[in-house]
DNA sequence: ACCAGATATATAACTAGGTATATAAAAGCC
DNA sequence: GGCTTTTATATACCTAGTTATATATCTGGT
């Protein structure tokens, strides 16, 4: 195994440390995500999960809530409207604003994934970062080991063998 | 100033979070560096240090030791290859086998910013980290709001105003 | 009513990451 | 030696971020 240059680095290379380790973590939900046999992008749960709360919200709130930039969210508001999550529509308003609203059918995908899947992906995440009490940057560390050793996947799936009574 | 959703999704959206830490981080810094006039690519700097480090490197390794899949270290030496930060060439016992390493110049910039640029960001960051104390998810949320508050240029100018007994 | 300035979003351009696969070269086996 | 398998890297395709700018629309002042 080859020596971690990031690790190395402590607050130098903090940034691109965060940005691996956000992939693999998202990475690993995803994969999660398809061991429950759900079809959901988890990515883009965040944005989903903001219209869930705010209702119909037009793009530049979704930009601000979301921390992100818009041109992102327009981007991911147009693949998700692609595919079926979204719909959006023009503001009588004023015609400038584009208001994006989940779909019928993504708001039942998500009520149920609120009772089935998400539990389980907290569960799991919360579990990769118990270990580990130190500072950030040990903290951090902590987590990278933790997920390489025990995928999310890995994590969920002990939960659920360990029973009803299990990670809470 | 609009809700920060990804922050009451706590670990749910912790991988969204952390790239969008990493790409706060990596900004600030790249801006940080700016102000000291130094013309560096920060988002490569563990690459950069890491041949400084390992001396001539094929790309497989540097993909290994930075923790990053090999396409997008190929992408990244190619980039520093135009930019004349580094160099390649085929190994002559196995020609699949591509050698990178620092051009002389690049070595002498990386030189005199271990002295004069680097010390100063990782100051800064650690500036910004030093505040709370909580479990993992409370450590980000302070890091976000300190880089908020503070960007690191800030914390830099403040450090370079308190005089050489500043912030060790 | 007209115009200048502000605002919302789309688009352009760029960066940086991933997985999958193609291509070439090396290693190992018979 | 010939062939199959493995390995190193390039390439393809896709995703997701950013800043800058273009376009359309709205707002407010005169």
């Amino acid at each position: 195994m080859a020596e971690d240059i990031l690790r190395t680095l402590g607050y130098l290379a903090l940034g691109s440390r965060m940005k691996r380790l956000g992939e693999t973590l998202q990475a690993q939900t995803q994969a999660l995500v398809a061991d429950t046999g759900a079809d959901l992008p988890a990515a883009q749960y965040p944005l989903l999960e903001a219209l869930e709360r705010l209702g119909p919200t037009k793009i530049g709130v979704l930009a601000a809530v979301l921390g992100v930039a818009q041109p992102g969210v327009t981007r991911m508001v147009d693949k998700l409207e692609a595919a079926g999550w979204v719909e959006t529509q023009r503001d009588n308003d004023d015609r400038r604003v584009r208001t994006v609203r989940l779909t019928a059918t993504a708001a039942r995908m998500l009520d149920q994934a609120r009772k089935d899947v998400w539990p389980t992906i907290e569960a799991a995440v919360a579990d990769a970062c118990a270990t580990g009490t130190g500072p950030l940057l040990d903290r951090l560390a902590a987590l990278e080991d933790a997920l390489k050793e025990a995928p999310l996947a890995r994590r969920a799936a002990a939960g659920r063998k360990g029973g009803e009574d299990g990670r809470s």
